[in-house]
DNA sequence: CCTCCACCGGAAAAGATGGATC
DNA sequence: GATCCATCTTTTCCGGTGGAGG
């Protein structure tokens, strides 16, 4: 290879103008559009806006549970309501936290969170380290913190159905009846299961005194208005007409998710980019989709562990080697065994290898059926691949991993052998 | 109808990992 | 370097399940 020739193409690459974005960035998924740009949640707005007044005038705003589907504003609302809410404030010292709980996903993690992103190291001459202190450690520092910084701080947990047990919700809300700092607390938790609010139990309920708030999904209309607001992000003349609509009226057919919509229209983007078009038509949005769906699936296998892949690898394998489409637990486990001597990695335990089959029906990778066979075998799972997944597919991506290579052979062994 | 088998799955304990602190 | 802490993974233990077979 000519290492002139090479650098020339890469520069002639890096010079062209892009035919096809004009500011990408609008299309990406971190980007937070001006509160004029944010669509048909006004009532929205309002609503958490009333419960959050206090705040401003330094009294302990309501606390609030924002609920609804995927891609409904929850999380933009929030987040431009508490900002709105510190720039007019006035005198009254008000912080605001956005944790994503699906990312800190521990109490003590979030509350390590929270506290590194309030704490001011130069005013607090606090020092708060990422992890290895005692969970009770993080809550002092917290509230030292709280304490020297701010009157009111408005805390938003992303995801807060995340967490296993609601300790955190408890220990904020009830932070200044119990002493613990003078600083006035608001959370607004987000959760996209509308069953989180009614399963919170009775104590955290009593404690925190939620208001509640529901986020419809968007509408088709709403949809495209929201794509047309970030069409700046393409050039001039680049969308044909139906793009738009079309990725709008994909993404109401599922749930009415924008994030969906949105990433819908950037890879179409992207495609066509790759295509060396210059327009993006009707065929890029549709592949756009297909995409976008494969690449969920292939991500999702390929990010499990070595374990799970075993696991899966010795569904596909008995797929593949007998006639029958769904086995017992007693199948997957010899032939998982089996597959594990192949390929040298070691065994766990029936009991782990029961959880791995059941982590994989709730990814909806596999199919489980529950049958009691009395006397002859008690209760037992069935299981089997989900009928929309492709074979092939997932027993190629389930194979293959770093740590260890299945070849055909051995897995249609493996599965032979468990008659 | 009643029993009883063998697997399921909850709970607790044990191990492993990674970081902070003194 | 010893000790503590939180968290994740894995194992061990064991009571519950519910229909086939008596």
């Amino acid at each position: 290879m000519e290492k002139d020739g090479s650098q020339d193409i890469a520069a002639e690459i890096f010079a062209q103008e892009d035919p096809i974005f004009r500011n990408k960035s609008l299309v990406e998924v971190e980007h937070v559009p001006s509160p004029e740009r944010i669509v048909g949640r006004d009532d929205e707005i309002r609503a958490l806006s009333t419960e959050l007044r206090s705040a401003v005038n330094g009294d302990s705003p309501e606390n609030v549970i924002l609920y609804g589907e995927t891609g409904t504003g929850k999380s933009l609302v929030a987040k431009h309501v508490a900002k709105a809410a510190k720039s007019n404030a006035g005198d009254v010292r008000i912080g605001t936290v956005y944790v994503d709980c699906s990312t800190d996903d521990t109490e003590t993690q979030a509350i390590s969170s929270i506290a590194r992103t309030l704490n001011d190291e130069a005013v607090t001459d606090i020092r708060v380290p990422e992890t290895g202190l005692a969970k009770a450690a993080y809550y002092t520092r917290l509230y030292a913190i709280l304490d020297q910084q701010y009157d009111v701080v408005i805390t938003i947990l992303d995801e807060a159905d995340m967490h296993p047990d609601d300790q955190i919700l408890m220990s904020l809300s009830r932070a200044v009846e119990t002493g613990k700092t003078d600083c006035r607390i608001g959370l607004i938790a987000i959760s996209n299961k509308v069953r989180w609010a009614e399963d919170l139990n009775d104590r955290v309920k009593s404690s925190l005194q939620p208001r509640e708030l529901n986020f419809h999904s968007y509408d088709a209309n709403q949809l495209r208005a929201i794509l047309s607001h970030r069409r700046d992000a393409f050039r001039e003349g680049v969308l044909s007409d139906d793009v738009i609509p079309l990725c709008a009226a994909y993404a109401a057919q599922d749930h009415g998710d924008a994030r969906q919509a949105i990433d819908v229209l950037r890879n179409a983007g992207m495609l066509a980019q790759r295509d060396g078009s210059d327009v993006v038509t009707r065929d890029h949005v549709e592949d756009a989709k297909m995409e976008a769906e494969k690449d969920r699936f292939r991500d999702l296998i390929g990010g499990l562990t070595v374990q799970k892949k075993l696991v899966l690898s010795a569904v596909t394998a008995l797929h593949k080697g007998t006639d029958d489409d769904e086995f017992s637990m007693a199948q997957i486990i010899e032939t998982y065994t089996k597959l594990c001597e192949a390929t040298g990695t070691s065994t766990r335990s029936d009991r782990r290898v029961r959880d791995f089959v059941r982590r994989l029906a709730f990814l909806d990778i596999l199919e489980l059926r529950k049958q009691n066979l009395g006397r002859a075998g008690g209760i037992t799972i069935y299981a089997r691949l989900q009928p929309d997944h492709d074979l092939d597919i997932v027993h190629q991506t389930a194979m293959d991993d770093e740590q260890f290579v299945v070849t055909d052979s051995e897995a249609e062994n493996a599965s032979l052998d468990s008659f």
